[in-house]
DNA sequence: ATATTTGCAAACGCTTTGCAAAATT
DNA sequence: AATTTTGCAAAGCGTTTGCAAATAT
C-alpha cells in the first residue's frame, strides 16, 4: 500500500460527485504533485477489482468512480452531466425473469437519463 | 440517400447479432469494396440519430447497432461476448419512482450480464 | 533481497473530423 | 449549380502498457 494508493482512496472517500479518473488525478495531485495519471488509472482499476470502490460505466463518457460499493443505480443529467445516486431497491425480479429464460445472470445495471431537479426549466444547452 | 447508406441499412436489416461498426464495415465492404470505415461510422451515427436504427452502448467495448428500434433491453454474455435481446416489458414503474423524487426522466436502459445458455457449463475462458 | 509500484511516454482501441474529390439533389 | 456525402488520413479521447527507477515488503 503506497502513499499514492492511499491518497487516491482517500480522495474518493466522502466524495459523492462520482469523479472521473482525471478529476481524481487533479485532486490527488495537490497532495502528491509528482503523481502520474497512469498511476491513478492503475490504482482505480485495482481498487475497483478488489471491491474497494465501484467503477461506473457512463454511456459516451469517461468512467466514474464511487466510494459507495453497494449495488445502486445512477441518474445521468443530460443537461449538466452530473451523476446522481438513485434510491431504488435492487430489482432482483428482473434477474429472475432472465433466469427463467435460461440465462445465468451475474448482475444487471440500470442508467436513467433526463434532467435533474436543478436543471429543469432551464433551456437545454 | 447514397448507395453506401442504403447498403449499411440493408446490412443491419434482419441482422439480430448486434454488430459493431467494424463488423458492418466488413459486411458492406463485400458489396462496396471502396467504402471507408469513416463513412460507416458517419452513417451509423446519422441513422441512429434519425431513429432508423438503435445504437447500443456496451460497457467496455465498441458500440453495437440494431435494426430493431423499439426500446428493449440487452443481455451481454461475459463468456462469448454475444449480445442478446431481452424479452422484458419496459419498466415504466422505475421512471415513475424517479419522477416522484423530482427527476425528469427521458429514458432508462438496463444491461444484464452473466452467461448465456450456450456458454453455461463451459470453463470461463 | 524480492516483489510491487511508480513516473514517464508511447501505444492502444474506438470514434470523430478536416478536406478536396465525387456523387447526389 | 448548390448541397450533401464520400474516401482518406490524421487527430481525438479515454485508457492501458513497457520499462527502468524507486518504493514497499
Amino acid at each position: 500500500m503506497t502513499g499514492q494508493r492511499r491518497a487516491i482512496l482517500k480522495a474518493l472517500e466522502g466524495d459523492t460527485t462520482h469523479p472521473t479518473a482525471d478529476m481524481v488525478y487533479h485532486k490527488v495531485k495537490k497532495e502528491i504533485p509528482h503523481i502520474s495519471l497512469g498511476t491513478v488509472y492503475r490504482n482505480l482499476k485495482m481498487l475497483s477489482e478488489s471491491g474497494h470502490i465501484l467503477e461506473i460505466e457512463i454511456a459516451d463518457g469517461p468512467n466514474r468512480y464511487d466510494y459507495r460499493t453497494e449495488q445502486h443505480y445512477h441518474f445521468h443529467c443530460d443537461h449538466c452531466g452530473f451523476v446522481y445516486d438513485v434510491n431504488l431497491a435492487y430489482q432482483q425480479a428482473l434477474n429472475d425473469e432472465l433466469t427463467q429464460a435460461g440465462f445465468l445472470v451475474s448482475r444487471h445495471d440500470i442508467q436513467f437519463h433526463g434532467q435533474c431537479p436543478k436543471c429543469q426549466g432551464q433551456l437545454s444547452h
